[in-house]
RNA sequence: CGGGACGUAGCGCAGCCCGGUAGCGCACACGUCUGGGGGGCGUGGGGUCGCAAGUUCAAAUCUUGUCGUCCCGACCA
């Protein structure tokens, strides 16, 4: 108890005291990203400043998915930030979606203000002819270009993937989750057959699901979304569905068919074999910096990060104990020596003898940034040829001998990332609970939340006043879904199939 | 865009009601003792009080305006 106390008031006066889940779950997510130094807040309303730290993360998430893109048979290009509004407008239906968030260029220089010195003003002689839309989206900007690369089945399958930022102009940002500028990939494919193009966005749904699951150690529901959520222009759109602690929902990929949409927005025709010719059949999908807010929130906990260790920057960090420069002279050798064996094996580790912080400070700093294994080493470890290994999701610390720490600290990495995706997906398996009657449906969302399967009647109507009278939404029809008779929960029509609410981010 | 908060040192805040020329903790610098869970003691540096106008002998404090940020909703990934 006296601990404890101690050991709050220390916190308080360090400025570094983190909200509790149970008390604000919404500042503890923040102050997780701040404090954890993943992310600060700009002089930008709604634009964040994703600093080292939290870069280093999305560089790791952005290098495994680089490759899985590419051994999927894509190549990145990149074009361009800004989209001319008339190729903007021309699939009606995704520049309607997308227009009440649009940042658009109007003008392309400033002045000295006249009537006010110092200070510049937009020079109303430069008004562009045409006005630039800032992407929130690629497609436009895409299948204006593929026009003049594809002619003939030979050119198919173009299988695209660029890396950017794009500006969606929201009403209300979140740190990661949603921010006006994000950074993700977008993927853009352009195909022969429907079948094919189908194929296409089903295996970048494996691929982001196994990226979700195996490196994030995120579980997910693989899903196809209601036509209400669907993205504008598609004719089906995939996604990967993960849960929150607090028993939110959160959007973590998305995969969509776009059929002959934009093909048929930007007149992109090929020659068959027989010399038909035929509209292209397209997909695109894309993972975004979002996915570092649904890391932090599904893993973390009331002292800070808690990082998987396949994408952490740093996934050991060794510790110093010393009185003297002799022992840190001794301790120093011996992490050297640790320190190479854990390099060979792949694993990311640093020493930090920084002697400008006390050892009690470093392991509270760590665990705040979520760093997987932490290793002490002090004068009375060496006596005995060993040294403390703590981990960072379950606190438990062990001695360890030094002869074989490598090999140690790499099994120990591999069970942490296990046994993180297994708590997390035991928490998901939890909450998935079936609803049959409105009281049921919303005594869960309202009291255990998650997702609840329930039945629906398939149409956009119910789906909305569900959508109004609850906050839930339908996150997804599970694509193994089981086919079940019933009747919907709201309108007591008949339903097919349980699909998947929940209230989401 | 509606509702609610808040802008005072790098960070977190007090001071404002009742005007008198700015303070606390952390951080920072130096010294010293320390070192196995956010150290102790001592000394020191750092602020046009968001911005603008007004009232006043005097404004962080009162008045008006303005800009910005965050939180909660509506919208969305």
């Amino acid at each position: 108890m006296l601990v404890l106390f101690r050991l709050k008031k220390i916190k308080i006066f360090m400025g570094k005291e983190l909200t509790s889940r149970s008390q604000d779950y919404s500042q503890w997510y923040n102050d997780l990203i701040i404090k954890g130094q993943l992310a600060d807040y700009s002089a930008v309303r709604g634009c964040m400043v994703i600093k080292p730290y939290g870069f280093a993360l999305w560089e790791n998430m952005r290098d495994v998915l680089d490759k899985m893109f590419k051994e999927t048979g894509h190549q990145n290009a990149y074009f361009p930030l800004f989209v001319p509004k008339s190729l903007f407008e021309a699939e009606e239906k995704n520049a309607e979606g997308f227009a009440k968030e649009c940042a658009v260029v109007t003008h392309y220089r400033l002045k000295t203000d006249p009537n006010n010195a110092g200070k510049l003003m937009v020079d109303p002689e430069a008004k562009l002819e045409e006005e630039l839309v800032v992407r929130p989206t690629s497609e436009a900007i895409i299948w204006n270009t593929y026009k003049g690369w594809i002619q003939s089945y030979r050119d198919l399958p173009l299988l695209i993937n660029q890396w950017a930022n794009v500006v969606r102009w929201e009403m209300r940002t979140r740190l990661f989750l949603r921010t006006a500028e994000f950074l993700w990939q977008e993927g853009h494919t352009a195909h022969a057959t429907a079948e094919e193009a189908v194929e296409e966005t089903r295996r970048m749904l494996d691929v982001y699901a196994d990226f979700a699951e195996n490196w994030m150690a995120l579980p997910v529901i693989k899903g196809v979304k209601s036509p209400n959520e669907r993205f504008a222009g598609a004719e089906d759109t995939y996604c990967i569905e993960a849960l929150m602690q607090d028993g939110k929902a959160l959007q973590a990929g998305t995969s969509h068919f776009l059929g002959q949409n934009f093909a048929k927005a930007f007149d992109v025709k090929f020659s068959d074999k027989n010399n038909k010719l035929d509209y292209v059949w397209a997909t695109s999908w894309g993972v975004s910096t979002r996915l570092i807010g649904g890391l932090v929130m599904a893993h973390s906990d009331d002292d800070g990060l808690i990082l998987p260790p396949r994408i952490a920057p740093i996934q050991v960090v060794i510790v110093p104990i010393y009185k003297g420069e002799e022992q840190k002279a001794q301790i120093d050798e011996v992490v050297s020596v640790m320190m190479k064996e854990m390099k060979a094996l792949g694993i990311t580790v640093k020493y930090d003898d920084a002697d400008n912080s006390r050892p009690g400070w470093k392991f509270a700093e760590y665990e705040l940034k979520g760093v997987p294994v932490r290793i002490a080493v002090g004068a009375r470890d060496l006596a005995n040829q060993v040294v403390e290994v703590a981990r960072r999701d379950t606190k438990e610390k062990q001695t360890i001998s030094i002869s074989g720490i490598g090999a140690y600290t790499q099994a120990l990495l591999n069970e942490i990332q296990e046994s993180m995706f297994n708590k997390a997906k035991v928490f998901q398996q939890e909450h998935i609970t079936p609803a049959n009657t409105w009281e049921e449906f919303v005594n869960i969302l309202d009291t255990k939340a998650g997702f609840v399967s329930a039945h629906w009647d398939g149409t956009p109507e119910t789906e909305e006043k569900i959508k109004e009278l609850s906050k839930a939404t339908i996150r997804c029809i599970p694509l193994d879904n089981p086919k079940e008779e019933g009747v919907c929960i709201l309108s007591g029509k008949k339903s097919t199939q349980r699909v998947l609410f929940a209230r989401a981010y």
